[in-house]
DNA sequence: CATGAATGAGAGTTCATTCAT
DNA sequence: TATGAATGAACTCTCATTCAT
């Protein structure tokens, strides 16, 4: 065969790591981390089951690699966002409750969340992780706004940390509900007039000389 | 050996069921569906593995028991008093709130519900199940008082299923938190706190003609 | 209660080994041995599972029981009246085969044979006990018959145990035939048409003499 | 250990399946379908145990595979070259009749044939595709055969059906007497020696116009 | 790098046997 | 005697992991 035949579409090889977690979260948010199957993963990602055991070492560690996939990019920006916003907290609400709504519905970051309350027990280190690495931080920012916020005379008295969890709990809810109910039947929320409607009931009820 | 230990065989056929549920319900809690050994719910139980058979068919079937086990008593108590509420709605989430708030920190719904979002997807019909028989009904039952709420003109107007969501949200977030995090060093959540503060915001925020 | 009830039904209890290797035979014969389940033997004999260890100390020996009731009646009387036949081989056989047939039809000899058979790898005694105590002698007994036609020119010439075989094989095969095909639809064979036509066909090609 | 051993793993992907139904053609032949352990399968075979599941699904599958194994390649060939038979019946059966013997002393159908009546109950379709495949189309092709001798005039009046019971017993016989007695010390009978004489009495009983 | 046949420990399940009642 | 709940060893089957190719 001296004359080569035509060249074999040869994906590119750089990437076989990103593609394997990508199918390895599908795999595991749809049935978790122990009813999940390391040949339906090699089979969706394209691969065999050999070629695994090539980039990660253990399922373990493949479970690993997807939790923390979630996290890394958002963060930091939405810190930075957070904190650079110009106006009184009332427009921040106004601003990144519909945002917080945007992202729900479109991220991984809901499957992975339901994956790292529904194993945390058998991982805590990826529960550690989550909460370190994504969940308190978030909290802690959101509290410290909040903070700002009372010390400018915007926000009630009373705990911040309680305050954030008050805020953003309804998306979580909203989240677990469309993972959990909404394949049996369950009347989905329509996160955008959640976020319409919660956002008014925290300017009545959480800022101070707000009209209704 | 004179002194003969406690008899190898113990006849309780009473008994049993319930000792076994209760077991299964903390290793499934602990590690979820398939990582639940049989082995450990028969050890945490007092019996061999074999008399688990004695009374369900397979795991699975033990595993049903378990979740549709924190169900059935509480609901129609919890709809009876509710609806049979005598004051204004504000007055309602005063005294409810407080309640919800006790029966999380105590109730072994917690545990069961978060295996119902860990395991949803792997067993639909109990998703159904808990759906059908204890979520929506509680929804429902909570945005059918809104309604009556808004309709005496005392809820400001806005979506009553949204606005029920808004006001269990906190709390179901509480429970996950305290599940999922706390076991890995997280600072739990007060919710006793959390309901008077919750019960504040909403007062304001949900409540026509209340003063802040 | 000093009034006695009426009496209740007590079975007669010198009955009880007979009844349950009765309920054996059919357990045994329809499963064999290693997937008859005590429990439905215990079940079709209208005892409890426990019981039959009063009369039994393992399956096996249930087994061996079943097996052994099968032969103790009848072979000394089949010897008996064999020998004493008064006429000719011919006669013999004409008054025999039927018989044979009429007892193949009927006797619980069949099934256990084809257990025999069946699990004979499994309990090499059965399958010796069974050769020495019934089809040894059943052999031996046609043989000698054969060999004194022989001796006195009824019979052609042959080995005498080849001939005993080719006169019963045919009930052999009628049996396990009903046994095994048809009960998946085979058409059955009718045992006393073959018996009348195998006569035939032994008169013509065993005798010395006859007409066809 | 410088001396490598034989490598632990072997890949040999065509052979496989053949040494597996051949190994458990002598385990289940020997313990029966509920006897026989897998692991004694896979151990004779010279594989794990695991690698059965590679080929077959389960052990019924297993089963069906070493029960149909016996039947594909011999039946159409014995067919042609009976109905291909130039001479008349008397020759047919004087060349076929040692012919059958020497099948019977070798192949495997033997202790298969075995399972099938010991398994038959537990295993009805499996007893129905021998009956289909094997046994009634053999059964049909020797009646044939002798009701077209019968319209020569070569063959005595009778049903073909029951002749050819009777022509093939015999041999069935011999073969369960080898796989039941003989391993318990029954004298085994001479099937060559059954060929023989069974013709001889055959064609004295069967045919019309022969001499003794 | 890549494959997938092969491994083997470990799971759920069954059932002959035991024993408190 | 008689019961049947309870036992536990042993089975079939699964699947993460390995390695000859």
């Amino acid at each position: 065969m001296l004359q080569p035949g035509p060249p074999k579409f040869q994906r590119r090889k750089e990437d076989r790591p990103g593609e394997i977690v990508s199918a390895a979260l599908g795999v595991f948010s749809e049935k978790g981390f122990a009813a999940a199957r390391l040949d339906e993963i090699a089979r969706r990602a394209g691969v065999s089951k050999g070629a695994l055991y090539l980039y990660f070492e253990t399922k373990e560690e493949l479970f690993h690699a997807v939790v923390k996939s979630a996290i890394s990019p958002n963060l930091a920006m939405v810190r930075e966002r957070l904190e650079a916003f110009p106006g009184p907290f009332g427009g921040l609400l106004e601003v990144f409750l519909p945002t917080i709504a945007q992202v729900i519905a479109t991220s991984a970051v809901a499957p992975i969340g339901k994956m790292v309350i529904g194993e945390g027990r058998n991982f805590p280190e990826l529960a550690r992780y989550w909460h370190e690495e994504l969940v308190a931080p978030m909290i802690g920012l959101v509290s410290g706004l909040i903070a700002k916020a009372q010390a400018r005379g915007e926000v009630r008295a009373g705990d911040p940390r309680l305050f954030a969890a008050q805020i953003m709990a309804p998306f979580l809810m909203a989240v677990l509900w469309r993972e959990t109910f909404v394949p049996v039947g369950a009347e989905p929320f329509d996160v955008q007039a959640l976020a319409a409607q919660h956002l008014t009931v925290l300017k009545a009820g959480l800022l101070i000389g707000e009209k209704a």
